[in-house]
DNA sequence: GAGTTTGAAACT
DNA sequence: CAGTTTCAAACTC
């Protein structure tokens, strides 16, 4: 059974996607401390740099082991961009760049003879976790557009021939083969580590097997564009730089071989960050588990991205791998990642997340199976152990469409969830408890299993929470934790969408990215254990105020409904500012069970919490019906559940509704109309009768003043009310110590009761005076307001004297 | 707060 | 696809 290591889980939410699974890893040492490479396994593969003329630096800085090849590949580039990255025990890969045009690197061949030995039996791309890297597949990296691809040779011949004639270089397919690392930050646009379509380049020799097989894509989605770097490295001597493309990423990705029950081949992105743990040797890792860190630094650390794929005859014979990787084509990206069952130790095993593609989504399918021999991974502290990939998927909408993470779980998986600073995603790290037990990992003081189940916390920035998450199985063993104090939870990501694989519902997955959030895909009936579960950013942040995910959880806590605090996801093309800042509206459906459209919190994916709703299944206790209803709605409409407001190119005046309107008797201009709610003009795409919402119309105009008018009235009242208050405050904060110590009093205090009978008294005797006088009226009254007079006088003389007196005394 | 109006969603 | 019904929010009183 596979269980990722503690310190894997501990470094990884400063990665995007992370796969820890090492698996099938020969010759690994028992205790694990370090996973033995073999020299002949290691193929060198070329690696060429192609750096466009005005691409930036790319620097190939072997780190290495003496025994280790490393090249080292400078590119010239802009001024302003610069890739560097050395290949020893860890790929470095530095962009200093944001606007420098796609950057090309062809690492001729970076070989290490690391402890860990991961070689893409396909591609014969190495990635090492345990020190030794390789990377063997040309990448390409564009700063301009935040994308670095890498292009992994799908070819399991490839790697055959290169276990054969280990001098002999490994074909490289650059063809649609992408590792596209995205971080979806400021600007939105990912980082793709892309392999160059260079075709066959000297020393570099294609095998058949690619040909067949398409070109897999692995996407990394990342999180966050930041300009940090992080590192992620282990060795001191290998590092990374990476100016957007920092997390940390193990990636393991079993290609789907749909023709042969072989094993599927792997395919192995492993970050440095895991082989932290992995290594004794690494220690820049900022990500520490049970840590709040704080990566917001402007200086991002260096990271390193490896590259590794264990070695598995029997699957480096079968060729036309595949993986499910949709094409590049819509905005919505999505990253699968299945683990696979750890129930299975027969060879090649592999449950392969079918992902569908038909939505021109891009997913990555990240695998991990089970074979035969089990792989070995060196951590500091565990011995060997098989380590089941944890995958994040993060998925960046254009113009704020839909973030969603699929996770493939294992049977019982456990889940964290991460949350990357910096990021608007969430990712979710899978733990399969039972590869835990059953293989006997090492029960050290710090033993994976517990560390795992911990939750993690990083911090970066404004988002800094990872929370370990169960599964949509397993939620219900989850215990309440208390969060750290330094953990903050917040949700200002656009729509994050986490799919946690739980079961496999085939008929679903081609439409994962509509699915809405909290969606769990319940298992098809006969399929595999691989499922999905669509869980939303808000089901992240309710498991992130109590789940604490226990490894070993038989014991089933009921469904925490207290965890489903709602969330706020953003609403239909309406910003994250705009959604945080408006908490939404609880519901009242009656009759709908929450489970229709009718239902807000429904079609905004989200749970139902705090709304007024009867007889509501819009929660995690009706999971399988509100799959079921998700489902209807997606069949109805397969994109139901995306926003109904797209965003324009430039701003709020582009925004217009998908569907356009259909009022009758408003006039578009109520609240009825959805574009009038959304505070667009309707378009020529609406049906509706009457329309008044339209730029021209001296009905909206009105409308719009009187609003105007209105809003100004109210921000002036309230104004008004903010400046009376505070003088009155002030007031009070002026008289009320004097009052009380009767030290400088006001004269006006010192007019009590008595004082101002006695007033009285004196004026109406002033009055009778003059009256038994036979004064004139005038007179009388000049007797009396100059008694009142003399009355104040001697008022404030005694105010003036008992401050006088006061002060004295005081002093 | 109750009742009415409205239009999207659901249904036929 | 069109017409009808259902539904819950928006609105009015």
């Amino acid at each position: 059974m596979d269980v990722v290591s503690p310190e894997l889980n501990s470094l990884l939410p400063d990665e995007i996607m992370d796969t820890e699974a090492i698996e099938d890893i020969p010759h690994s040492q028992p205790d694990g401390t370090a996973v033995q490479s073999e020299p002949g396994d290691d193929t060198s593969v070329p690696m060429e740099t192609d750096t466009p003329a005005a691409s930036g630096n790319v620097n190939l800085c072997p780190d290495a082991a003496p025994t280790e090849q490393t090249q080292t590949l400078t590119t010239s580039a802009p001024a302003d961009s610069t890739f560097s990255i050395s290949t020893g025990s860890q790929l470095p890969i530095s962009i200093s760049s944001v606007s420098s045009p796609l950057l090309t690197l062809k690492p001729s061949m970076a070989t290490s003879t690391a402890t860990t030995r991961t070689t893409d039996s396909v591609t014969g791309t190495t990635v090492t976790t345990s020190g030794l890297q390789k990377l063997t597949a040309p990448f390409t990296i564009s700063a301009a557009n935040h994308q670095i691809i890498l292009n992994k040779v799908a070819s399991s011949q490839a790697t055959e021939a290169a276990k054969s004639a280990a001098s002999q270089p490994q074909v490289i397919k650059q063809d649609g083969q992408k590792l596209l690392v995205t971080a979806i930050g400021k600007s939105g646009q990912p980082i793709v580590l892309q392999l160059p379509h260079t075709g066959n380049k000297p020393g570099v020799s294609q095998t058949v097997g690619d040909s067949k097989s398409p070109a897999p894509q692995f996407k990394v989605v990342t999180i966050g564009g930041r300009s940090e770097l992080k590192p992620v490295a282990g060795s001191a001597s290998n590092q990374v730089t990476t100016l957007q493309a920092q997390q940390l990423k193990t990636v393991q990705i079993a290609k789907k071989t749909p023709t042969s029950s072989a094993a599927p081949i792997k395919f192995i992105i492993t970050k440095t960050v895991n082989s932290k743990g992995l290594s004794p040797q690494t220690t820049v890792s900022p990500v520490i588990a049970g840590r709040v860190l704080t990566q917001n630094s402007p200086v991002m650390p260096p990271r390193t991205i490896t590259l590794s794929e264990p070695h598995n005859t029997s699957i480096q014979s079968i060729p036309g791998k595949k993986i499910a990787i949709s094409p590049l084509k819509t905005p919505s990206k999505v990253t699968v990642v299945s683990v696979a069952s750890p129930t299975s130790n027969a060879s090649q095993k592999s449950v392969t997340l079918p992902v569908n593609v038909a939505l021109g989504q891009q997913i990555l399918t990240v695998q991990q199976s089970t074979s035969a021999s089990p792989v070995k991974v060196a951590t500091s502290q565990t011995t060997t152990q098989n380590i089941k990939p944890v995958q994040s998927v993060a998925v960046g909408g254009v113009g704020g469409s839909q973030f969603k993470t699929i996770i493939p779980l294992a049977t019982q998986p456990n889940v964290q969830q991460i949350q990357v600073p910096g990021s608007r995603f969430h990712y979710v790290r899978l733990v399969t408890a039972t590869t835990a037990s059953s293989t006997g990992q090492p029960s050290g003081p710090s033993t994976s299993s517990i560390q795992t189940a911990k939750p993690m916390v990083v911090s970066t920035g404004a988002v800094r929470m990872s929370v370990p998450i169960v599964p949509a199985q397993t939620i219900k063993q989850v215990a309440p934790k208390p969060l750290t104090s330094a953990a903050v939870v917040t949700t200002t990501q656009t729509q994050q969408r986490l799919i946690m694989p739980a079961t496999p519902l085939p008929q679903i997955q081609p439409n994962f990215t509509n699915l809405p959030p909290g969606t769990v895909l319940a298992p098809a009936p006969g399929g595999g254990n691989v499922g999905y579960a669509v869980v939303p950013a808000q089901y992240v942040t309710q498991l992130q105020q109590s789940p604490f995910v226990t490894l070993a959880s038989s014991s089933g806590f009921p469904a925490s409904t207290a965890i489903q605090t709602q969330a706020r996801l953003p609403l239909n093309g309406l910003s994250t500012a705009e959604t945080t800042s408006r908490p939404r509206k609880p519901c009242n459906c009656t009759k709908s069970q929450c489970l229709k459209l009718y239902c807000d919190c429904f079609a905004n994916g989200e749970f139902c919490n705090n709304c007024n709703c009867n007889n509501c299944f819009n929660n995690l206790e009706h999971e399988t019906e509100r799959l079921k209803a998700i489902k209807t709605c997606l069949d109805r409409n397969p994109e139901a559940f995306k926003p109904k407001i797209g965003k324009g190119k430039e701003g709020e005046s582009d925004r217009r509704h998908s569907k356009g309107c259909n009022c009758k008797r408003s006039g578009c201009l109520k609240n009825y109309c959805e574009c009038y709610e959304a505070k667009i003009m309707c378009s020529s795409i609406c049906k509706c009768i009457g329309c008044k919402n339209f730029e021209e119309s001296p009905e909206r105009k009105t409308l719009m003043h009187l609003a105007d008018a209105a809003e100004v009235r109210v921000q002036q009242q309230t104004a008004a009310k903010t400046k009376l208050s505070s003088q009155i405050s002030d007031l009070l904060m002026r008289t009320a110590p004097v009052i009380s110590s009767g030290g400088g009093r006001l004269p006006y205090t010192f007019v009590t009761k008595e004082v101002l009978e006695a007033t009285c008294e004196c004026l109406l005797e002033q009055a009778k005076k003059a009256e038994q006088t036979h004064q004139p009226q005038a007179e009388a009254e000049r007797l009396i307001l100059e008694e009142f007079g003399h009355c104040l006088m001697r008022i404030i003389s005694s105010a003036g004297k008992a401050k006088a007196d006061c002060a004295s005394i005081n002093c």
